[in-house]
DNA sequence: AATTGTTTGAAACATACGTTTGAGACGGAA
DNA sequence: TTCCGTCTCAAACGTATGTTTCAAACAATT
């Protein structure tokens, strides 16, 4: 096999694994096994486990954020003076990652439920080595998504932010079987890019939720 | 120390380590360090590490199912010959699961997190657990939520259903990081009883949000 | 062909894990 | 007291982990 090609089978079997068992579930000699290359290899080549681990994410997210910025900008040309509403936000958003990793013959599943894991298992490295790399990507998506709810106060945005990350990767990320239990009990079938068709309308009633008031500690500002 | 004082301290310990960093990332001898007792009285009160982490999900959700059923169970006689509607069966949800863990002085946080654990981490033996116990009244829950939202088709309720779920789950299992990071950022403390309050309207909107008309293959019955 | 730097290979490393063992301590019943 | 079942304790077990080692194979340059 060519020089490096050792480096993209182990990444291509980490990324695999990781998705399907966590980190900590999933051993060096697993990956290795089945990427067919020497266990050694791993630390030759990356390190050590942890900075494997980054450069499985790397790899789909820093092509991923470069298509998002561009999408990002015709989006905001597009909309002229006026800062882009609310669901073509979301909708440049969900159809960038439902149009990227066809790049490398993946289903789309394995990269949501990476994204999901790496908020979920406990790997302060991991979290650190995103917030480093991509944080850019994601405060311009925290801006524009503030534009588009202006009416929302910062908490209140924030966590309905989380609400919905946490029902597009969930949903996402198990896809695959979610459409086969359908399939099995009502016989429709739904492709990746029509959930998203169902997901977006729901994200962006849920963000524009009327706000109800509760024991607020007296400081619900509405703005910055 | 009392006859089983050891149980106890052994399933405090673990409840609240699990809840922190994860089964896997939780070992025996960091449980029993903590509860300050005996390396092997793990297997000898509950037999192996599985079994402890089904124990620890078996305290706090049998009471809690309990409790919950009752709480649909007033619900429903409310509501008289009408079906309770779709905010009011998560608001029972939601605030049952808030009020329950007060009983042991504990921060809901911690069961918060154990749940979405259970969907989140890839144990197969808690997932079967879990089913096996606590599967009617989970149905009691999907039955509700179906007869509150009469107006969608099969199809969308399948989806609205899962993105709910994620949302849920995502974020209450990180509900702690994400508490923290929002204090980092705009320097308000979220309680996790408020965390929900925030939840249940944004769920609800999205459970309600208008349909919209997409590429349907003509499937699109609004029944059973 | 000789030499260099890079990559692989099998084996061993030290450490941590879940689990088991067997001897001893405790407490109530005879 | 003697007995017996319950429980604790320190130590060890076997296995699996991430990592290191060092010799051999390889590729390219001189």
């Amino acid at each position: 096999m060519a020089q490096s090609d050792t480096v993209d089978r182990i990444l291509d079997a980490a990324e695999e694994l990781f998705a399907e068992r966590g980190f900590s579930e999933t051993s060096l000699r697993m990956i290795t096994g089945k990427a067919g290359v020497n266990l050694a290899a791993v630390n030759y080549h990356f390190g050590s486990k942890k900075s494997l681990i980054q450069a499985v994410f790397a790899r789909f997210l820093t092509p991923f954020c470069i298509a998002l910025e561009a999408a990002f900008d015709r989006l905001e040309a597009e909309a002229a003076p006026e800062p882009p509403d609310l669901e073509s936000v979301l909708r440049v958003l969900t159809s960038t990652l439902v149009e990227m990793p066809r790049q490398h013959d993946r289903s789309i599943a394995i990269y949501m439920r990476l994204q999901g894991l790496a908020y979920t298992q406990s790997q302060g490295h991991l979290r650190r080595f995103l917030e480093a790399e991509y944080s850019h990507t994601f405060d311009r998506f925290m801006r524009l998504l503030k534009n588009a709810t202006p009416e929302l106060s910062a908490v209140e945005r924030y966590w309905r932010n989380q609400f919905m990350l946490g029902a597009t990767a969930f949903t996402l990320s198990s896809s695959d079987a979610l459409t086969e239990i359908l399939w099995n009990k009502l016989g429709v079938e739904t492709p990746n890019e029509e959930i998203v068709d169902h997901l977006v309308p729901f994200l962006a009633a849920g963000m524009q939720a009327h706000t109800v008031a509760h024991g607020n500690r007296g400081n619900s500002d509405s703005g910055a």
